[in-house]
DNA sequence: GAGAATGTGGGGAAAAGTGGGGAGATCGCC
DNA sequence: GGCGATCTCCCCACTTTTCCCCACATTCTC
């Protein structure tokens, strides 16, 4: 599984496109065919799957009962969210608008590596959130992980 | 199995035609033949299983006790509105009065898709039905997925 | 410091979306 | 049964968007 981590600030130039940092291209696994698939964050963000790890989630969302109204529900409130994109030949992928209007998302992103998943963020909107979130990290750390 | 994702607001002209999403046309599974079953969505829109995937649902009912007055009934229902449309050179589809009354479609439709389906939403009915639906993502996830 | 790799910007061909005309089939009416 | 009106398809034409490719500046590496 690819494990991505560190941040980059990139632009996001007219034509709605952004690079994706070299280094979390190179985690990714030939599996993932240069491929993503976006879709909108818990948080004020887009969060980027790679192709093989969204085919996981999606045999999951598949397996859901569809005569359940809540199911429905739930697969159509992720889904159409969901957008598959490809790196360019210069190693970027272009943002759909519905996505970037969610995560307010200008002419720079701030990329976060995360784990199985890369997340785009809006420099000012995380900005917001670290302030709404500043838990001291040690106390974090004790509730999440203590046992 | 098509794995439809994503959204998109397309128009529907005065004869009543709507294009399919590119991206959606090339997701179906040649088996389907570039043709859908439209039918009545259980929400206020319309329905589109690929033609594969229709027949699928149609064994579903066609095994169906039909001693159950109950059963009787639902297929009744659900089949009354089922509808086959084939794509045209253009990618389009028409859609046929019956249906578009009951989901309210005007000159605009929202094109949903989840799953192994595509939903066909007027832009306000759907407006109205997240409105009635708003519970927070999370709590749905962990209720509909929650281990 | 030279060369390679990375990030950024833009032009142009191809595809996608939209609208409308016209031939053929279907239906109703005379 | 004949005729006209309506509807359905198929085809053509135009506009917009998308995607692919090329080019350049900056940074990193050796």
């Amino acid at each position: 599984m690819a494990r991505f981590k560190g941040q980059a600030e990139y632009s996001v130039d007219a034509k709605g496109r952004t690079a994706i940092p070299a280094k979390m291209r190179s985690a990714l696994s030939p599996d993932a065919q240069n491929t993503f698939t976006l879709t909108k964050g818990f948080e004020p963000c887009i969060y980027a799957y790679p192709q093989d790890q969204w085919k996981i989630k999606e045999e999951e969302y598949g397996s859901l009962n569809t005569n359940s109204r809540d199911a429905r529900h739930l697969v159509r409130m992720i889904l159409m969210w969901a957008e598959e994109v490809s790196l360019d030949g210069q190693g970027r992928i272009s943002l759909p608008k519905s996505l970037s209007e969610y995560a307010s998302i200008g002419d720079k992103v701030l990329i976060i590596g995360a784990m199985d998943r890369i997340e785009l963020w809006d420099p000012e909107q995380f900005a917001n959130y670290l302030q709404d979130h500043k838990e001291d990290q040690e106390t974090l750390v004790e509730r999440v992980m203590g046992s």
